[in-house]
DNA sequence: CAGAGTTATATCATAAAGTGATATATTTAA
DNA sequence: TTAAATATATCACTTTATGATATAACTCTG
């Protein structure tokens, strides 16, 4: 997969809560939290698309993880994809507030 | 459906576009030019979420489009549905970014 | 003016992605 | 000791996305 590839909204939020080792259910918390309850992650989603990122090798199971508390980590190229897919999404942001702003005048 | 409910990247694309009225092929070319071919949006999609958007009032037909070129336009609740939109993006960006930089140090 | 290429909309069938509900087990705190 | 919170996991279903294909009207060029 190229690192150009768009990740999912889910995919994205998932792994932006990844720069540093968390389990499952603290990045559900942790994005819940972030966006005051806006953005919610269910625990289907949630395991489904962390079987998907390791299989990617954009994710890997930090050591000395318990099966409790399995905890997961960017991979080199996790990080890769991901801060490709900021700027991508930078682009995508800022062509929709230029189009809002001269709708405006 | 609440203004604070997340649109998918494909949805917000396309109502990013649709700040000025466009009709389906230009909103595809636009797209696809814009992202420099990172994103496209084939025609399958492009009807598909056309058809959701109008069914939402987030976008009408505009006024003297021919069936030949059939031309939408944000509604009012459109804009602000993308607006709240582009905040959310803003912040799933920051939070992203801030985990990357903490990573680098 | 024939016909090739482009513009433009549309749908079908399928694939991919997302998720509510539910199950299970452990840990923590009252 | 038991209720709540923590934590992982999967099934079955819905929603979303899209490749392929069809159709037709324009536009340009020889």
């Amino acid at each position: 997969m190229k690192t150009t590839e768009q990740l999912t909204d889910s995919m994205f939020n998932i792994m932006a809560a990844l720069t540093k080792p968390r389990h499952g259910y603290a990045i559900m918390s942790l994005v819940e939290e972030r966006t005051h309850g806006v953005i919610t992650i269910g625990p289907a989603s949630m395991y489904t698309i962390i079987k998907k990122l390791l299989k990617q090798e954009w994710i890997y199971l930090y050591d000395g993880s318990e099966p409790r508390r399995k905890t997961y980590l960017l991979t080199e190229k996790g990080k890769e994809v991901l801060e490709a897919d900021v700027k991508l999404r930078k682009l995508m942001i800022q062509l929709a507030e230029t189009g809002l702003r001269e709708a405006e005048e």
